[in-house]
DNA sequence: GCAAAAGTGTTTCACGTACACCCATGT
DNA sequence: ACATGGGTGTACGTGAAACACTTTTGC
């Protein structure tokens, strides 16, 4: 191969860190690696940047070919650059984070040859190379953005109840919340649209279900308005 | 050159927006091209990260070679991979922001070969790649973190005055505040050391020096505690 | 009728915000 | 003495936090 620029060049990859949440806690997907290194060991869906590609193409690719995801959230995290990475060569990785609706969307397992679960955030096995700091680094980021801006509601279904709303931002950043305070802070932000509609196939009372208001949110933004929970 | 993973390889670069604050405003360094492509047009510091360094020890050796700059404030800012961004290769490039004290620090306009100014954020000229672009992405960053985290002090001499520090605050966000409360707030937090210090040489009542506790500020976030002005 | 979660208001307190004058220093 | 920024306190209003009982539904 040609290149223009004649120096050395690391290797280049991405890797996702793809959180779902389920009724109990908040969970990560990860791949059981085909081939070596560290054949057999969990590590974080990802693989090479393509000449032809984006890196954000490069992560959504990688996410469809390995894990089925199709249309996530998909932001990027941090690049890791590291020299001792990867034992055989230099590798420098674009980590993103997805979020994903675990519910509605039951995600294959193995698209492609390599098998892919859910973990428990509680309970990550020994990943390969760096990525448990990667991992770290995901779930810090999560953390930090839930409260200042409305990215838990990608880990919702369209619809969901007040409930679910809060039990997520509980799982999430491990603290309980006072239900009556959540929902006044929630709805008087005017972000969410309540339906006249209500769960289905519940065994106690049925909570109303509501849909996050996108467009108000756009327009609120552009004038300066935080969201903050 | 024989690489143990058999993919063609964008090349790799990092990039630095350094941001320096004088009596006037907010500026960024900008380096002039030596060579093509885009020779003579201005540009942000930056160059290819080697195959034994770091993304960060290779962002320190521009700045270093660039400018002459040494032990800044460093923080990654994104990762940047459109496919047109050079027009001669594939290049992907790691962008960093720097903070630097333009007053204690008489920067060297020249070190390498090629021309170093500061420019104010103001009146920054047509720049090369997609450099405006990254620009614009860290000052956005920096606004953002100065908020909720003690950076500001990175664009101060070590001791400094309360009307330095919040003239720095209203230069960066670009809105006015209210000294009483300014003080007030800034004090409240415990973060800030009142030396038995005055100004010099200045033309009219001399200003108190205080300087940022940064032992007392690691213990406090430790324990929960945000930054906030 | 009982278990399980939904839904609903008020009081209290802390903090953010608005606001104006005297002081010290150098020329 | 005057010009320039340094330094200081209070009153008010908003929003966060604490807190418990009734309602609905399925079994």
């Amino acid at each position: 191969m040609s290149y223009s620029y004649k120096f050395p060049r690391p290797a280049l990859t991405v890797d996702c860190v793809v959180f779902g949440l389920d009724a109990q806690d908040l969970k990560v997907m990860l791949i059981q690696r085909a081939i070596p290194p560290f054949q057999g060991q969990w590590a974080l869906p990802g693989g090479f940047v393509r000449m032809d590609e984006t890196l954000e193409e490069a992560a959504m690719r990688e996410l469809r070919e390995e894990t089925g995801i199709r249309e996530v959230f998909l932001e990027q995290l941090y690049t890791f650059g590291n020299l001792d990475r990867d034992p055989r060569d230099r590798v420098v990785t674009v980590a993103y984070y997805a979020l994903v609706n675990l519910s509605e969307y039951h995600i294959q397992a193995t698209t492609d040859a390599k098998d892919a679960a859910w973990f428990s955030i509680t309970e990550i096995p020994t990943l390969a190379f760096d990525h448990e700091r990667i991992l770290s680094v995901g779930l810090a980021r999560l953390k930090g953005k839930l409260r200042y801006e409305p990215i838990g509601f990608e880990l919702l279904p369209k619809k969901f109840t007040l409930s679910q709303l809060q039990r997520l931002y509980e799982t999430v950043l491990g603290e309980t919340l006072d239900k009556r305070n959540f929902r006044k802070k929630i709805l008087s932000m005017g972000l969410l649209i309540g339906l006249n509609e209500t769960e289905k196939n519940v065994t106690h009372r049925a909570a109303q279900l509501y849909e996050f208001d996108e467009a108000t949110y756009r327009q609120l933004k552009e004038k300066g308005f935080n969201f903050e929970v």
